[in-house]
DNA sequence: CGGATACTGTTCAATGTTAACAGATAAATT
DNA sequence: AATTTATCTGTTAACATTGAACAGTATCCG
């Protein structure tokens, strides 16, 4: 009963970075302001959130947001990235052995991972800790030299420690897509890295929002029909859904 | 001025990990509390603090409380820790090619380290990305499987990948020490690791706080005489200093 | 030099917070 | 089932912190 009713809070503030007591008292109407303050204190001691004058933060939002000032990239559009999350959740089934990309979409992601029995591969040291909370999931970093602005291993190292493990299902962000060139990024070596997942990956799916649609970045690293599933927001325009349809690609 | 007393503030909070507005204006008579409190908001915006009622916090710190609430370690000893870092930095010069090992005490002196040309091997995930906000260092991660008591990479892959590198100078952290079976620590893979790095690195440098003295873990990794200098922070018993003498060990 | 910009200090109302107590509920023990 | 115990909840009132507004000061730049 109390349990789950901050187990939801914990949730909903993890889900959104922040939250405001106002709100909390108009989601719960019939409990005392008091008593959400008390939970609030609850989590405080858990050390998943932060409580801040009126409300309280996430603190693994805040990391975020610490690493986003140092990496000079913005927490945008989370919403729509909690969405492709969540859609891509659905795809997994335990005991699976996985790839996480590196970038936004994917932290969310790996937040909304749930506990259970599966192997994670990753370049990105930040998806790798937060997977710290969830004891069943077992974490591989590939190794390699850091990139500061994204917060991606790569490299020989990186290389050859992929080049050694299997991979059912990787889920890989794009930064951008169109149908002439297929999907890109904007680093070298990242997507040096992705070309090989894709290559050694039983099935990959793409996650993406779809403000990247229609756009290139100077490095292809996959084509339509290299991608098992592409994870969106919302549907997508009829020209790109008829081109997933030719080439049986499954569009979420 | 401003910009000063803002750092020096900054400083203070990364340190300490919070602070009450009391405190400041304490430390700083001068300056009005509306002014202290302005400069919070400053530090808050660029992502460094999180302000809460009553003062500030450090994000950096809040990251940490999270890790060791899912790693049952405590963020204690924060004071000789602090101490023991700052000694270290000491034996730091620019070019170098340097380890830092897993461990709070590791990550206090990652945290204290001058932004200055180095290159920076480590196998704990959170070190590497506290490094991030220093431009120029060159961050290196073993890759390899993380370890979620300790938050350490280890296995195959770590140990492959240093044996390409060569170090000029490591800085290992150690869970006991003893002068009969030397530096010692609790985890098979990690002394694994250590035990490599000793033999590769051109000099080692351990770091201990001096509670740890008189014990032992299962695992040794090196002995006094294979080392180069040690640093606790406070003066050793005179039985230890006489086995460092003998040694040629630097005492720090 | 003048004007723009960024920084500082004071006051006070608005807002959010805690402490203390008492009642309600759940859990454990007999 | 009854009783004790611990945990959770709501109310109130005193309290502390905050931010807005305004005015003054320093700094920069053409």
């Amino acid at each position: 009963m109390t349990t789950d009713r901050r187990e939801a809070i914990n949730q909903y503030i993890q889900s959104r970075g922040e939250i405001r007591l106002k709100e909390l008292e108009q989601r719960y109407p019939d409990i005392s302001s008091m008593t959400l303050r008390r939970d609030l204190e609850f989590l405080e001691r858990q050390g998943r959130i932060v409580r801040i004058r009126g409300g309280a933060k996430s603190i693994a939002r805040l990391s975020m947001i610490k690493e986003a000032a140092y990496t000079q990239r913005q927490v945008a559009n989370t919403d729509a990235k909690l969405v492709i999350a969540d859609k891509a959740i659905r795809l997994l089934s335990p005991g699976r052995s996985i790839y996480i990309d590196s970038g936004t979409t994917c932290m969310c992601f790996a937040q909304r991972l749930p506990d259970q029995n599966l192997f994670v591969l990753t370049p990105a040291p930040n998806i790798a800790l937060e997977l710290v909370k969830n004891p069943n999931i077992k974490i591989n970093l590939t190794g390699g030299q850091l990139n500061r602005e994204t917060l991606t291993l790569s490299g020989f190292n990186a290389i050859e420690y992929i080049k050694t493990l299997n991979i059912d299902l990787a889920f890989i962000a794009a930064s951008a897509f169109s149908l002439q060139n297929g999907f890109s990024c904007g680093d070298y070596f990242e997507a040096e890295l992705k070309r090989l997942i894709v290559r050694k990956a039983r099935q990959v799916v793409v996650l993406m929002d779809s403000s990247k649609l229609g756009s290139n970045m100077p490095y292809t690293f996959a084509l339509l029909q290299n991608i098992y599933a592409l994870v969106t927001e919302q549907p997508l325009a009829e020209e790109y859904q008829k081109a997933a349809r030719q080439a049986h690609i499954l569009l979420i």
